[in-house]
Parts: structure tokens; C-alpha cells; sequence
DNA sequence: CTTGACATTCCCGTAGCTGGAAGCTTTATT
DNA sequence: AATAAAGCTTCCAGCTACGGGAATGTCAAG
């Protein structure tokens, strides 16, 4: 199949699929005489894999040692088990952020009384201190 | 004042200062005979006002609104406000996604039994369907 | 007079793409 | 057969918000 066949039937544009041959993520297509790039259903299945992988927002670099440490049969799992738990540990510490971020903004948001600019409660916050 | 004393009344660094010069959130610096760009005590007052807009994680081209719409005393703060609340509703959705995330991310650590690649139960989980 | 701590500009790299230009091939329509 | 539309290719630029580092200039202290 064409590139643009990849893409549909793996949510991946195909301008994202070239971008990944780029960066070694995939390894070179195959191509046909007119210089065409042509895939089959293992590309498929990898490239559904790596859609899935950053769904759960794993960055490309670790994207790339997941598809890598797959031919590695026989190793123990524990590269596949750190990256997934550093990822959970970075989304919580985001959560945190966010909720730390979220009460600010309410406080703020809340003090509006919809004055003029120039006794704005929001902007004499910002600019306090 | 020069730009490193600036950045550390401010907590900006000298090349984030220059940065916000160059795409026009601050407007272009006195220069003396040398060439040193020098400041005042407004321009740590404003360098502040833009820091603490950052700590929201408001986009730069909004703060840069927030700046500019300060000078306009007898307008609404509608503008102000609706920077807020956008702002305020991006955390929320952003809030939501990382729940999202985190679960399908504790489920699939939890899978983990530390088997071999070829069994790993992470791995199948990310390549099935 | 030299050293070190400042300052300047400029260009590259980050992550993960997306858009667009310029130029092929292939397919569909007139 | 000619042409148009769609799909493919490569390459270059731009997005956010800077940070690193090079090459060079300036200023105060020892």
C-alpha cells in the first residue's frame, strides 16, 4: 500500500510517517520504481503501536526504545517497565502543577468585578508586590 | 541598571529579556554610548507583571495583550477577563486529560508481572487489537 | 597591562510536527 | 491525445519560548 493508505488506516498523516522515517523511528520504506514509498501490514501494526505509545503522551525518543527492545525476545522487560512508570510520574507531577495553577486562576478569575482597565482587580493582582 | 541586574531583580534571565526585546514584548530598551541596554524601575515592575502571567502559563501573545490593554485606563477589563477564563478553562481541559492518562497508564504499569520482552504484558497490550 | 566579568549580535537546537513550494507520476475526464 | 486532478517526492520555513555557545566589544580592578 501507498503512504496515504498507511496513514488511514493508522491515523497517522502522512507527512507524520515521512517525518518518522526521518528521524529513524521507522526504518526506510521500501520503494517502487517511480521512487514511491510502499508498506505492508507489519507497518501498519508498528505504526498503530506507536500511535498508541503517544496517546499516553510517551515522548518519540521512548517510543523509539520500545519499538528497538521488541527484537530483544529474550531480555527481561524492566527498560519497558521504567519508561512506563516514568511517564506516570511525570504526568502526576503535572497534575500537580495543574492543580496548584487551577487554584490561582480561580482566585483571580473571582476577584474580576468587571471595572475598567484602570482598576482591574485582576491586573492590580498581577501586578501586586 | 543593566540587563543582568534586570534578570535578577526580575528572576528572567538576560536572554529571555533580549528574547521578549526581539518579538516585541518589551519595547526596545534605552541604549548608552556603548551599546548596554539600560533600565528602570518600570522596567522591573513590568518584567515582574510578565513573569507572574508565565507562572499561569499564559501564552506569551497573551500577555503581551495583558501589557498593551494596560495603557488603555478607560476601557472594559472584559479583554482581561477573558484571557483569565480561557486560560482558566485550557487547565481544566488539560486537568482532565492527564486524568484520563493516568489511568490508562495505571493500568497498563500494573500489568507489568516482569516477565521477558517476547511475554511482556505491556507490550501486547500496546500492540493488541 | 592583563584578567575577568560584563555586554553585544548571530546562529543552531530543542519536540513534534504542519504548511507550502516546486516538481515528479499516475489516474480520470474531456 | 490533451489536460486536469490527485498523489507522490524533496526541501525549507515556522510554530513555543527560550538556552547554548561563538565571536567580539567594553569596563573596572589588580
Amino acid at each position: 500500500m501507498q503512504i496515504k493508505q498507511l496513514a488511514s488506516f493508522t491515523g497517522v498523516s502522512a507527512k507524520t510517517i515521512r517525518y518518522y522515517e526521518d528521524i529513524s523511528l521507522l526504518s526506510k520504506a521500501k520503494r517502487g520504481d517511480n521512487g514511491y514509498r510502499y508498506y505492508d501490514d507489519q507497518d501498519v501494526s508498528l505504526l498503530k503501536f506507536i500511535r498508541r505509545c503517544k496517546e499516553l503522551r510517551i515522548p518519540l525518543a521512548d517510543i523509539k526504545r520500545l519499538v528497538v527492545v521488541q527484537s530483544s525476545g529474550n531480555d527481561p522487560c524492566k527498560q519497558v517497565d521504567t519508561i512506563i512508570f516514568q511517564q506516570l510520574e511525570k504526568i502526576r507531577i503535572a497534575q500537580y502543577e495543574l492543580h496548584q495553577l487551577e487554584q490561582n486562576l480561580k482566585t483571580l478569575a473571582n476577584c474580576c468585578k468587571h471595572e475598567r482597565i484602570k482598576d482591574c482587580a485582576i491586573l492590580k493582582h498581577l501586578r501586586s508586590n
